[in-house]
DNA sequence: CCCGGAACCTGAAGGC
DNA sequence: TGCCTTCAGGTTCCGG
């Protein structure tokens, strides 16, 4: 599934399409499209030129000369693929380019959004901080902790309390820095606090390193998988070991998500 | 504010 | 082998 390491490693791999015009979109799927109707979507976005690709969060956003942003959110199975000629399997729509070339949003679920906005704050306005930039400090992580009861892998989901976090680096995130998901996010200490701001930042470094986790139908642009879910302790490990103490990883639901942990290395304290 | 649950989807996996 | 059920999860929306 795509997370911020994910649609990070998908923004800097799309990057030869900056500069390029769009010479018209096919939308294979239209209840992809979130916003605004087909028939302006096909008017505003047609001989546009792509001026630059930005990440925010999970969103994947397309600046164009126009001054309206392509905002595309993969969801759960989204893809985009770059390449010529015919799409593969499950594209649900078709950027096509003046050098000839496609970008193909490849999304078997049907769960993937494109809108198209003149004020991108409109859609991104409530994300919380990046994980990975000078804002998102131990400081403004422990105020943040601070105003929330809920159990400690809820709140990093949320992505208006953090952004880009999904499912599989919220467990490898919590497991790096020992700590149970069920913990109140209120109930951490200072060192505790300290070691996941840590983890959070490692864990996603690591997993651009490797280009993204192909645990399910995540490609890279060039159809090509990442490498991140090789080195992962916990995240989707069911039935398998702790890399650290041999303890049986475990699963439980937290709000209806499925989350591994190691009983051992993350202990229940409260 | 906080929480649970449904909806959106379909391939994969499990049960019988 | 094959049918049927359940599961997977990011986000949004609705109700309590």
């Amino acid at each position: 599934m795509p997370e911020l390491p994910e649609v990070e490693t998908i923004k800097n791999e799309l990057a030869p399409v900056v500069g390029r015009r769009i010479s018209g979109v096919d939308l294979l799927w239209e209840r992809m499209l979130h916003q605004p109707s087909p028939a302006e979507f096909q008017s505003r976005i047609a001989d546009r030129c792509i001026t630059g690709i930005s990440r925010r969060g999970k969103y994947l956003i397309f600046s164009l000369d126009s001054g309206d942003s392509l905002i595309i959110h993969l969801k759960m199975t989204g893809s985009l693929l770059l390449g010529r000629g015919s799409p593969p399997e499950y594209t649900r729509a078709i950027i096509h380019l003046d050098d000839g070339s496609s970008i193909f949003f490849r999304d078997p679920r049907k769960f993937g959004k494109i809108q198209l906005v003149a004020d991108r704050d409109s859609v991104i306005g409530e994300l919380g901080p990046e994980p990975l930039e000078e804002g998102f400090t131990p400081e403004v992580f422990t105020r943040g902790l601070q105003k929330r009861k809920a159990p400690l892998k809820a709140v990093l989901l949320d992505q208006g309390f953090i952004a880009g976090i999904g499912n599989m680096y919220a467990d490898e995130a919590l497991f790096r820095a020992g700590i149970h998901p069920l913990r109140l996010a209120n109930s951490l200490s200072d060192a505790e606090v300290r070691r996941l701001h840590r983890a959070i930042r490692g864990v996603l470094l690591a997993a651009i390193d490797s280009k993204g986790a192909s645990v399910n139908t995540y490609y890279r642009p060039s159809g090509e998988k990442g490498s991140a879910h090789t080195g992962f302790n916990v995240a989707h490990r069911r039935g398998e070991y702790c890399p650290v103490c041999g303890t049986g990883i475990e699963r439980i639901l937290i709000r209806q998500r499925g989350s591994y942990y190691c009983p051992k290395c993350q202990l229940e304290k409260r």
